[in-house]
DNA sequence: CGGATTGTTGAAGGACGTCAAAATGTGTGG
DNA sequence: CCACACATTTTGACGTCCTTCAACAATCCG
């Protein structure tokens, strides 16, 4: 199996039970790779799409902008997710799509996906629990946005992240990469630029999390979590990663 | 037809083209009625559930609460909808679900929808799809609450609302019943009663919106949804209706 | 090295929250 | 049909979280 189709199985794996055959159906999956450049839209809202794409490397987020130029982010994506899943079902995009910093990306045509669905009903079921967890996060995101203080939505978003990472392999215990800037992560915790600085801040103060770089490290899970009132159940994985285990120095990358 | 297939058939021709084929299979499916009080809980957060429901009569909301008593509404229903039709394949809730009124719901077993799903892949389709439509409804929802102040937000339910019930006959015109208490209300918008007590008047006194008890009334859409920016085209409908149609007088129930 | 992006800081204002009480509506039992 | 309890709506005063505006520092990148 190549590195391609291997992402893919390994993300379906993470949510649901699949048989060897149905990872050699995904495995048989038409692709096409494509490179996106940072900040390139994928997909325009309005657009009509025949393909789904599945992200190889990099981070992606999907947005909608109101007039006056508001932008309101609604997910992002880390290797492994196939951000449109819902376009299989949905086909005219009600938001944008884009790279938030260079990608890779795999496409696979929509026909191509509904054949697979046909032949094998566990990977239907597979892929439509994927849509499931998608729409379960939007709730989450939902609760945090209506009723978290910005402090620990950005604290909340910190966990959520630091899950899905280390469930793909992207993390080494609690350090990541986390490739955006602070007007991104403002626009995604419904904030402006200027309170995400001052609320990351005060977690870099309480020593709750560090930030280099892009490179993010949670120093304190537990204070991080209480506050941010984090129980990843929400992701629906099949095994969520014990968070509360603190990484061995030499795993460190 | 017996009525209570009658609704969910109605609602899945709202979203998929269906073959009169689909549409003996869904009114085969084995139901159990049940009657449900205001305020009380129809599933809680936790608890596993074997059975979706369709509802057939009421108000229904969906909602999550926090330490300290915070509540956050993540959805409205109405009825027609399947309220927990994600269970179908996340089976342990994220959320608790309630009646907001007296409701009438018909419960099915998950059993007999996978069992359908199979022989019937065009249903398959068109419920995955309803689940992604709630899901788009979730992205609307994380704009608003992210990007939009409180006036807007709450005219965008309003106008949401308005639409969802006119496509399911449940509106004549542009009057229809809301029965929410402004403090149901507030844990939707993400705000305070005060705050909706005082942005209500606000459409009223513009002349955007009129309440008598539960009783709503738009009587300026074109405004109202303009201010609200709102675009029915995330309720993903075949048909949408055409909100900017007035009323005739002799309409009105 | 120099322009552009990103991060940081301060001061002032506004939208919304909190608290508390009054007014109004609604259902129930006498 | 009235009286009473209770839920809902409304109002006012005041506080605070977050925004806005504006400037400057740091960092990135060719």
């Amino acid at each position: 199996m190549n590195p391609v189709e291997g992402a893919l199985v390994k993300r379906l794996d993470l949510i649901a039970e699949l048989t060897d055959e149905d990872r050699e159906a995904l495995a048989a999956l038409p692709i096409t790779l494509r490179s996106v450049e940072a900040g390139a839209d994928i997909v325009e809202e309005g657009q009509r799409i025949r393909d789904c794409c599945l992200l190889l490397s990099g981070f992606t987020h999907r947005y909608r902008t109101l007039i006056e130029g508001k932008r309101q982010i609604i997910a992002f994506h880390v290797p492994g997710d196939i951000p449109d899943l819902h376009s299989l079902h949905i086909n005219v995009m009600d938001h944008s799509f884009a790279a938030t910093v260079n990608c890779e990306l795999a496409f696979i045509p929509h026909e191509a996906i509904w054949q697979l669905c046909t032949k094998r009903p566990a990977v239907a079921a597979a892929l439509w629990r994927e849509t499931l967890i998608d729409g379960s996060i939007f709730r989450e995101w939902i609760v945090g946005l209506g009723r978290r203080t910005g402090l620990q939505r950005t604290a909340h978003l910190l966990c959520e992240m630091a899950m899905r990472l280390r469930a793909m392999g992207h993390s080494d215990g609690l350090r990541y990469h986390l490739p955006l800037t602070q007007n991104v992560l403002a626009d995604a915790l419904g904030l402006t630029v200027v309170t995400v600085n001052r609320v990351l801040q005060e977690l870099r103060q309480a020593d709750y999390v560090e930030r280099e770089r892009s490179r993010m490290t949670i120093h304190n899970w537990p204070a991080l979590a209480r506050l941010a009132e984090f129980d990843g159940g929400y992701l629906h994985m099949r095994q969520p990663p014990n968070m509360s285990v603190e990484m061995r120095p030499e795993d460190a990358i």
